[in-house]
DNA sequence: GTTCTCGGCCG
DNA sequence: CGGCCGAGAAC
């Protein structure tokens, strides 16, 4: 048999995540159909709630339309906005596994803390970034990183960035898939330097030794070439915005000039 | 044992 | 009514 079940890519989940649509062939409820996703490991998920825990903070689902498979802006609304009093009882309860951590769906490696507009004028913006930096972690929650890519709005992949050989990745697979992504979320959740596992004894057990204020990356020296060769990136990078915004500008008059003489003719 | 499928509860 | 999940059926 040829894959009778066809499994769809699903463009608002993380790559490789397939959905599935099964409609009821019998009894009382046939027609009717259940929708399910499979994880790029090809794991089976059959709610929400399921698939919430298991992407945890990685992706935000609060918008997310398990149905369809889409971003629904309108659940934002949709979600029940919580009264300050239900807050006092968020830390007893379950946690609401739709909203409770929002997170910018925009670059979810780097776990910030999205401020949740509502209207009342007692409410307080949370301005205090601990508290995402204070939840428990698995020990090696980088590796859940893996396979991470940039992606531009057709969703192809950005190249990918090459990294100085000077990094190497530490724990418990070798490879280096999450080392970039360590290393990006590491500086972008604390101001303390990032220095790497200085203790050699994280490389042979890190299991035990892993200092885990630290990203997964073996102790490195930043050199003054480094230095160097980062400034002429950062140099490069600006000229070619530059550039870029120019011909953006440029482009942008010469269609409204065009748009002009249509009016006009 | 695992996977598939539909029933039925509950919000 | 639809999401979610239990549990029997099927494999």
């Amino acid at each position: 048999m040829i894959m009778e079940k066809k499994r769809t890519d699903c463009p608002a989940l993380p790559p490789g995540w397939k959905k599935e649509e099964v409609i009821r062939k019998s009894g009382l409820s046939a027609g009717k159909s259940d929708v399910y996703y499979y994880s790029p490991t090809g794991k089976k998920f059959r709610s929400k709630p399921q698939l919430s825990r298991y992407l945890g903070n990685t992706v935000d689902l609060g918008c997310f339309d398990f149905r369809t498979g889409k971003m629904m802006p309108s659940k934002m609304q949709k979600n029940k906005q919580r009264m300050r009093s239900d807050n006092l009882n968020l830390s007893k309860g379950k946690p609401d596994l739709n909203t409770a951590l929002p997170i910018r769906q925009t670059a979810s490696i780097f776990k910030q803390p999205v401020t949740k507009v509502v209207n009342h004028p007692n409410n307080k913006v949370k301005s205090d970034l601990q508290r995402a930096t204070e939840q428990p972690r698995q020990l090696f929650w980088e590796k859940r990183l893996k396979g991470l890519r940039a992606s531009d709005v057709t969703e192809e992949v950005i190249r990918t960035m090459e990294l100085p050989k000077a990094l190497q990745s530490i724990g418990p697979d070798s490879s280096d898939e999450t080392l970039l992504s360590a290393l990006a979320s590491a500086l972008h959740m604390s101001s303390a330097p990032i220095t790497g596992q200085t203790s050699t004894a994280a490389e042979k057990n890190p299991a035990i030794w892993l200092n885990t204020a630290q990203p997964l990356c073996k102790a490195f020296t930043v050199t003054d070439e480094d230095i160097r060769d980062q400034e002429l990136k950062v140099q490069e990078a600006r000229r070619s915005l530059e550039e870029a915004l120019m011909a953006d500008s440029l482009a942008r008059a010469a269609e409204s000039s065009q748009d002009m003489e249509g009016k006009e003719a």
